[in-house]
DNA sequence: ATAAACAAACCGACCGGTCTGTCTGTATCG
DNA sequence: CGATACAGACAGACCGGTCGGTTTGTTTAT
């Protein structure tokens, strides 16, 4: 692993347990055994690293909740399949994010301070968003659900549920709650 | 108002705003209209302020949240008037939180760096799931809801919800998909 | 006169970022 | 082949500015 890779992949987790503003250069620096001249070789600024590590991240974050889903052709089981991929190998992935869902903690601090970095986080969550809805749509479409079920309100009620369940998760740690919070997203879909 | 209560007010309204270590003193002497002088003089540090800003804050939640809960007495229906009561009166309530809900704020901000603060913080969170947990028992207790519901499920599916509407709100402030999430849980409790 | 309330200069620690210098690997020469 | 030139990688001293907190001094009310 490169030098730039390095710094990428710790300040990957040290912003997911202190976030973007509470993690210092120096904390970067330290665990990721360089110095201000190897950083600064590598990135122009805090921000610049951010933008690298937001990539990373996003990166991860597909490789393990869309994991497996174009091996299934049920819009409705793909919805299930996500949920399952989000409590089984993304939450729980310590390795990269060992202070929970690095999305929320960024998207918490800079929403009303900085506009800009907000605003690219905020991309991904309404690409989830979108996704759940056009699913759901599909499940619709194919019969999978009952033609005048509103997909608007169970996209917001799954969607929320995601979240909250990631912010419960980030504070309780607790793997029996987060289970039972996903077994009832799927089952509140699976009574739609 | 004294000038401890402006000064608690108006961290009140920074830390919603820009978190508990994004703001600084500097930040609370400008708003406040005072110095380091008058600040110092009613508190001892900047943490004794946390713990004052979140008893008026705890304050806050209860009188817009529980509001005229004391004059329902079906179980089921006070679960929808805090629903209502947290869509209409809390999240909306840009007087003392302009930038949001403070305790997501703060347990985001504290989870994983600060574990005595974050204690507090998740304290009323507890407290909340309690009282769901209990509100929906009893409904099952005096029948309006089926015997044979499970109500744990149902407790971490509403409060994941209500979190993660906070969290949507937080980031898009968007009244109509909050309107759209609260009535999706409203309706979730109304089909248990 | 006295004490509380407040203003503001000041302190050391730490912040992100710059700058200089060293060290190492490789290309280019005789 | 061996000496030299040079470029990129990295170390760490250093910069101005801001942090939370202390101290000193002044105003105000009793």
């Amino acid at each position: 692993m490169t030098l730039r890779e390095t710094i990428i992949h710790e300040s990957l987790k040290l912003f997911s347990l202190k976030g973007y503003v509470g993690t210092s250069i120096h904390d970067i620096l330290t665990a990721a055994g360089t110095s201000k001249g190897g950083f600064y070789n590598h990135f122009t600024s805090k921000e610049d690293l951010f933008h690298a590590v937001l990539d990373m991240a996003r990166k991860i974050w597909q490789e393990k909740n869309l994991n497996g889903l174009d091996t299934i052709s049920s819009p409705k089981m793909k919805i299930i399949r996500i949920l399952e991929n989000f409590r089984d190998r993304y939450l729980k992935d310590a390795e990269n994010f060992p202070g929970g869902c690095i999305f929320i903690t960024f998207s918490v601090e800079f929403d009303n301070q900085y506009p800009l970095l907000s605003k690219k986080v905020t991309k991904g969550f309404v690409g989830l968003k979108a996704m759940i809805k056009s699913l759901l749509d599909e499940a619709v479409k194919v019969g999978e659900l009952n033609a005048d079920t509103e997909t608007g309100p169970a996209t917001e009620l799954l969607f929320a549920g995601i979240l909250g369940t990631t912010v419960t998760y980030g504070m309780d740690k607790s793997s029996e709650n987060l289970n039972i919070s996903v077994q009832a997203l799927i089952e509140y879909l699976n009574n739609l």
